[in-house]
DNA sequence: TATTGTTATACTCTATAACTATA
DNA sequence: TATAGTTATAGAGTATAACAATA
């Protein structure tokens, strides 16, 4: 099967390493019973004490109603604390429980794990290459300013 | 929102650049009523005539049970002809017709545009470069064997 | 026995609209 | 009026199992 046009383009070739990257990802969190989309807003929740599932969902591109669920069974697994906001009583404020700690720890180091593995295939050049080139990818002008 | 930790893994940033550019080309695409994955099953078949949905489905990374509606829908709109094929009566061999073919060489200047404007926003060694980084972790060694 | 195409099914991810309570 | 969180819902994408027809 001639693949040949499609390997030149940038859309195909990363959307099909975007899936190995991520299932590999997905893999290595396994044994934790947490996906990356749940790695992540343990990230965020313990490197922004007190933020609310909004910022959160906002900072990750995720719908706000689409956040809902996710936080909802990390709270329900103790992993996070859910508080109501003294100063604003709209919103929760998000923190990690100490079992939530334990288990990012660990999730972060199957992160660095993971991170070496693809920067001992790409090398150490190879990946500061890549995450400048996906960086500016990220920020590609909408097609209404083009 | 601190997202440091996050911008300097390649799994995240891959992820986040993989859906902006996924949605650019959508758009682009969006006036011929073409979905990416629409587009490359036509791409292979131009370029493959004769070829099986399940040589398309394996090349495509896409299970087979999940190939059927999409050539389908291409055949219900006579872009795409697909006949049984004589050497081996299990098989499908697909095949553009003229419509299809019409409408595969607008969606390819559709690409070659949205190719160009990527190449513009990151440059051409970029470019390079970065489809360079993509091919080889699409072949990053899975966990078993490494 | 194995493969092609198919149906059924389920789970995840994503997007929108509408609601409540608060501001 | 606007925002935070929620519910309901629908559309994609993806995965597995099981089947008929054919090899």
């Amino acid at each position: 099967m001639d693949m040949t046009s499609l390997k030149v383009t940038v859309g195909y070739t990363l959307r099909r390493a975007q899936a190995v990257v991520f299932a590999d990802f997905s893999e290595a969190l396994s044994d934790l019973k947490l996906r990356p989309v749940q790695y992540s807003v343990l990230l965020l929740v313990d490197q922004n004490p007190g933020t609310s599932q909004s910022s959160v969902s906002a900072a990750l591109g995720i719908q706000k109603a689409n956040i809902v669920a996710i936080i909802a069974d990390l709270v329900d697994r103790r992993l996070v604390r859910r508080q109501r906001s003294p100063a604003d009583g709209r919103s929760y404020s998000l923190d990690l429980s100490s079992a939530g700690k334990v288990l990012l720890s660990r999730a972060s180091q199957l992160q660095s794990a993971h991170e070496a593995k693809l920067e001992a295939h790409i090398g150490a050049s190879g990946r500061s290459r890549l995450l400048e080139l996906l960086e500016r990818l990220m920020h590609l002008p909408s097609d209404a300013s083009s």
